[in-house]
DNA sequence: CTAATTGCAAACAGTTTGCAGGCGT
DNA sequence: ACGCCTGCAAACTGTTTGCAATTAG
């Protein structure tokens, strides 16, 4: 039999994307559960998430010119907001895309990726 | 003064953007570049990229989850549709965000990179 | 001639993998 | 006690940088 373990530095991992709702980099991730398991390697993080995403609990978040975020799968469509100041990522609900594309032929879209960059909230009055 | 020298592996490279009229990764430019200059190395073409994008002849186009790839500068506004088969990228002319966006407040938006990911029509006929 | 440019190899950052010891079960 | 899991270090990929040799002007 398999015997999957539960060892507190997968629950420390699993705790980060519980706490934070917003797409998280393994160097974030890794920095949140090291609260709770200071010796915390990143690779044990990788691992993990890794096992996350083939189990179906994460979702790869990639954006233009950014290392590969993750969030907890099972969210509705959306797209993503891309602060420039503090580079953090968070969720915008409903689909920007235009209804009527109109591509050339032969173009066979199977998925969207959009993704709005600019300053968040939090930033936002800085300037 | 400075003192720019014109080398036949620049050409070389900055012909390879003039024959293929879509974005191509350094690695891509290195290939085709070395049917002309055999010995070329990657870090040349890297250092040439660079240079060329500082002078604005090139634009960086980042797409989720890719290596960065560059196409030539002051092209309009357009997107990209990347092939998931070939993974060839490709312009497409227009814009695809809708008008009306409706975000939460204080989200202030400067830039957006839509991605549209499927079959391009060359490999579309083998499906 | 002489300094910009190249090619190679070493250095880096992010990610993955191998392995010996640690720890759930 | 068994063997999955972790931490560390080595391996890998894509990109950058240092340096001696090459070459454009």
């Amino acid at each position: 039999m398999t015997a999957k373990r539960n060892t507190k530095q997968k629950s420390a991992i699993e705790e980060a994307f519980t706490n934070i709702q917003r797409p998280l980099s393994p160097t974030e991730v890794c920095d949140l559960a090291r609260k709770q398991v200071p010796r915390l390697g990143i690779a044990t993080v990788y691992r993990a998430i890794n096992e996350m995403v083939e189990e179906g609990l994460l979702r790869p978040v990639d954006l233009p010119g950014q290392n590969t975020r993750y969030e907890k799968a099972g969210l509705h469509h959306h797209h993503h907001f891309h602060c420039s100041s503090c580079d953090k990522v968070f969720d915008l609900e409903g689909c920007f895309l235009k209804k009527d594309l109109n591509l050339p032929k032969g173009f066979d879209v199977i998925q969207h990726d959009i993704t709005l960059t600019g300053h968040c909230p939090d930033c936002n009055h800085d300037f």
